[in-house]
DNA sequence: CTGATCTTTGAGCGTTTACTCTAATTTGAA
DNA sequence: TTCAAATTAGAGTAAACGCTCAAAGATCAG
């Protein structure tokens, strides 16, 4: 792994990985696809890669980063930043993003490895729109903002998620429509 | 499939598929688990079902008859009512639910025949939902009413999509919250 | 009881899965 | 140029998959 080629190669295959798990789901996805799209044997593979687990791993770890940009800017970004950020997500990486829904969704599957990554990164996400929520609207209590923070990122999961199914469906139109009622109560 | 015998052995396949795509999911859920769940050996499988697909189709179909009940309801209820009613179909009825989750959130994977089905059920209720939203909200815009219907499908399906990660998670709160939100706007 | 029909048995089929292994080739620092 | 280390090729493994089938057993109307 030390080579030039190896390094090419293991792109090739995370490429190849990025683009099978977002079209076709974590179980959908084999090794031979993965081979034939990269281009490369199975021993090739797994002089790279210590198991399918660890490459589609990889991609997934990708993809949680990418879902929360900059967080340096935590503590000061506002609900809509939030949920501006997660929009220009889903539609500046279509791949990466349909990654993270299938993901997020499935409960990662049988993969613990996975299924832990997940579920810690889903609570930093939601302490990230908790912390925007109260900082919008400090009349509302500590249990209440929590609570209707996860409401928030749980709903727009609900909505990324069905672009799977309907790739042109509108994702921005609809999570902004739930911003606005979330702000109009508040 | 006439005799009492062959009767029971289907509920009882049929039991066993309901609770392993609930716990397992699509992929998960294998022949070999079904009939050792069910007590029954493949030959008694293949004589009842002809495909692992049937079996589930079958069960898909309940919970998708369950999800929305009382169509003779259809054109008085209100949004509240069809929003409480999917509370109770979460609450009640847990591995039909699960397996409703499930396959709307996936995609129903590789299955043509669940797709469409699927998909024809989202429209339909989007559609209720939408008649609902127009009765509650009559100054809303034909589109306007339509669309934030199927937001709040979509939503709702968020929130219950995470209890499949976190059984103890709080699906009516939420879904109420939600429910609250849009009705604050309109 | 008879006998046609339905049900169950359980070994086993062919395919696909993730993954391994050895030998050949390529790489690049010294 | 040398040569150990990295990379590839590609046949091959064992296990799991959905599913089949012939034979034995259970059921029930006439």
């Amino acid at each position: 792994m030390r080579y030039k080629a190896g390094l090419e190669t293991r792109e090739r295959i995370l490429d190849a990985t990025r683009s099978l798990v977002a079209e076709n789901g974590l179980d959908g996805t084999t090794i031979k696809a993965i081979c034939e799209q990269a281009g490369v044997l199975p021993g090739s593979f797994y002089n790279l890669f210590a198991s399918k687990e660890q490459a589609i791993v990889t991609v997934v770890r990708e993809a949680i980063d990418a879902v929360d940009p900059d967080p340096a800017h935590q503590g000061t970004d506002s609900l809509h930043d939030l949920v501006a950020a997660y929009i220009r997500f889903l539609e500046e990486s279509p791949a990466l993003s349909r990654v993270y829904i299938r993901i997020g969704v499935s409960g990662a599957g049988s993969s613990p490895e996975l299924s832990g990554r997940m579920v810690r990164h889903h609570e930093a996400r939601v302490a990230r729109f908790s912390a925007a929520m109260k900082r919008q609207s400090p009349e509302l209590s500590e249990t209440l903002a929590e609570r209707r923070a996860e409401t928030l990122v749980l709903a727009l999961n609900g909505i990324a998620l069905h672009r799977i199914i309907d790739p042109d469906f509108d994702v921005a139109w609809h999570a902004r429509a739930l911003l606005e009622d979330a702000a109009a109560v508040s």
